[in-house]
DNA sequence: CCCTGATTCGC
DNA sequence: GCGAATCAGG
C-alpha cells in the first residue's frame, strides 16, 4: 500500500481525532502500527505522549541479528548514560476555529514548506490546513509554532470523545459529523 | 502479556 | 520517504 492523498488524508483526520497508532492502522488496513507512526512523524503530526527515552540513544542496532544486539545493549548498560530530564512536551493540537489568524488552506495536498497547523474540526468539510510558509520549528509557520507551545490538550477528555463515538459506531448509529477539537 | 508512542537506519 | 526492529514505559 502507498500513502496517496486519499489515504494520508484519512490518517491525518484519525490521528487528530486522537486515535491510536494501532487503531489507524486496523482502519486503513494493508499498514502496521510502526507505518502509521512513521508517516505522522514525518507529516509533521507528533507527538502524543511524552518521549519514553532519553533522544540520544534507541531505536533500531545498526545491523541485524540478536548478537548485534546484545553487543549494543552491553555497550548501553556499561556506558553511563546522563539522564536527560524528559522535558515535558505540549502536544501541538487543534486550536478552536475562532482564534485562528486565517482561515483553511487546501487540504492535504498542500506543499511540503506548507504550515501543517489543523484548523477546523476534523471531519467537517471546511476542515483544511494553515498553509502559509512553514519558516517557523518544525512543520509550523512562525506564528503557529510558537502557539503549538503554549496550548495543550486535555488528552483525557478526547479520549473520551472517541470512546464515545467509538461505542455508538459499534452501536450501529450513525457517526457524529465532527468531534469538538479543543 | 497487553498496549502506547519514539527512534534509528537499511532499504 | 518508508517501515521493521527496537526501545521505554503505562
Amino acid at each position: 500500500m502507498d500513502w496517496n492523498e486519499e489515504r494520508t488524508a484519512q490518517l491525518t483526520k484519525m490521528w487528530l481525532e486522537g486515535m491510536s497508532a494501532s487503531q489507524c492502522a486496523r482502519q486503513l488496513g494493508g499498514v502496521s502500527r510502526n507505518a502509521v507512526i512513521g508517516k505522522v512523524h514525518r507529516l509533521g503530526l507528533d507527538s502524543r505522549q511524552a518521549p519514553s527515552r532519553p533522544r540520544s540513544l534507541g531505536g533500531r542496532p545498526a545491523g541485524s541479528g540478536r548478537a548485534a544486539a546484545n553487543v549494543v545493549q552491553a555497550h548501553r548498560s556499561a556506558t553511563t548514560v546522563p539522564t536527560i530530564t524528559p522535558a515535558p512536551r505540549p502536544a501541538p493540537v487543534a486550536p478552536p476555529v475562532n482564534l485562528e489568524l486565517k482561515p483553511t488552506t487546501n487540504l492535504l495536498s498542500l506543499g511540503g514548506h506548507a504550515c501543517r497547523w489543523p484548523i477546523g474540526d476534523p471531519g467537517t468539510s471546511d476542515f483544511g490546513f494553515c498553509g502559509r510558509p512553514r519558516d517557523g520549528v518544525g512543520s509550523y509557520c512562525a506564528d503557529h509554532a510558537q502557539t503549538s507551545l503554549r496550548r495543550k490538550r486535555s488528552e483525557a477528555a478526547v479520549n473520551a470523545e472517541v470512546e464515545y463515538w467509538l461505542k455508538q459506531a459499534s452501536d450501529n448509529r450513525r457517526r457524529p459529523d465532527s468531534i469538538a477539537v479543543r
